[in-house]
DNA sequence: AACTTAATTTAGATTTGTCTAAATTATTTT
DNA sequence: AAAATAATTTAGACAAATCTAAATTAAGTT
């Protein structure tokens, strides 16, 4: 009932990689994780006795859906720490990650769920992923990436699928930010590099791989 | 510069014990943190190693001059979100010990300075017992024990020596609290108890026991 | 001072999480 | 399908933190 710091990151880590595959194997989680493919075998065994995750040696891992609910309690303690340091002690958008990392392990429900309240039950972290609810609920999202949106169509940009420090400096510099409108003008077929408009007049030029990693929604 | 959540445990525990007595004793120690002695041996050599710590087999151990840096720092940690957790989560006062337990191990000094000017850099946690700044200074304190207090004189309740949940649970019971104001108006030799005037005209009895960890200053 | 008891330390073991190097299994290329 | 390569697992080791049981040292008592 109770987990590991270690344990923790582990479960975490391959609830958001199968999210994109369905299964995991142990080089992609040892690579995310900067833990070598010996000890991720390891940790696999150790989870499996657990009954959180699904494996048999060679075929890869995916989360039971016990391990699937520890994911959800990590993942919103992990949310609301970081709507809380930004919103509340005002860090920036690109410094929550970090400190959240080690909030996230502190697991007391009446903390989280008091935070929470305190808080006004916010529905997305600062890099406007949902926050899962006291339940596990969390919202499906049904977001699409910036070069799939149609030209001329303003839209609402909702989330980063890479939250390196790299590519939220490159935001930052182009004043791009959850919450931000934007409308693609032009899609260059040389480079598939974006000309776009933010706000009301502003028109920058969005490289392929920065533009796959931006998600959009049209809710607004 | 980082310490292991054993570590820090062992520290602060140190720092507390060596208040009252100036040396620490291996049983004292073990007591205190519900281990064994030979594991308390085993990590004051640790400790030692470090430099944090002046100790010779057989002679009890203190902090030296960098751990009580140390110390300082984890107390201050641990103060400020027992404050967070009583001010702004609600929490009540012999409910935040315990959480504050497990967030004071989350040591990113920026989180901490944001922390203290959010809460406004508070002087005191919810049991009356002084924070220390980001520099470590703590305020000295001078506070005397309620069985010292002259007869007929108004006094202000500052803290509590003794943290259990069962004090706590009296103290609640009595609505003696932090900032409560006192007028002790007998003591009966007999038991060594108090009659004593809370508020405007509550005559209350308080056992030898009880007065001697109630923490008084004159300060208002 | 010798004996007894209490406190402390040491020796050796265990659990958790990690690693390197070697062995095994799966996948890709020729 | 064999050979080469890549991915994964196993074997064995190590550091951190803990424990039990035994040995040692200190303190208290006759
Ligand atoms: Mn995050
Ligand atoms: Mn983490
Ligand atoms: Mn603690
Ligand atoms: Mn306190």
């Amino acid at each position: 009932m109770n987990y590991s710091v270690s344990e923790e990151n582990y479960i975490k880590t391959i609830f958001h990689l199968q999210k994109k595959e369905g299964t995991v194997t142990t080089n992609e989680l040892a690579g995310e994780l900067k833990t070598r493919p010996a000890s991720v075998t390891d940790m696999m065994k150790k989870l499996k006795a657990k009954k959180l995750l699904h494996y048999q040696p060679y075929q890869g891992f995916r989360l039971t859906t016990d391990g699937s609910k520890v994911a959800l309690g990590i993942i919103r303690r992990h949310r609301l720490w970081e709507y809380f340091l930004a919103e509340k002690l005002k860090f920036t958008w690109d410094e929550v990650h970090e400190v959240a990392e080690e909030l996230e392990h502190v697991s007391n429900k009446k903390l989280i769920d008091k935070l929470d309240a305190y808080l006004g039950f916010p529905k997305k972290d600062p890099h406007g992923d949902p926050i899962p609810d006291a339940q596990g609920k969390i919202e499906s999202g049904k977001k699409i990436r910036l070069p799939e949106v149609p030209l001329h169509t303003s839209c609402l940009v909702s989330g980063v699928t890479n939250q390196s420090g790299e590519i939220l400096e490159l935001l930052k510099h182009k004043k791009i930010r959850i919450g931000t409108t934007l409308e693609v003008r032009k899609r260059f077929e040389f480079d598939q590099s974006l000309e776009i408009r933010t706000g009301k007049q502003t028109i920058i030029n969005i490289s392929r791989e920065l533009a796959e990693n931006i998600l959009i929604s049209y809710e607004s």
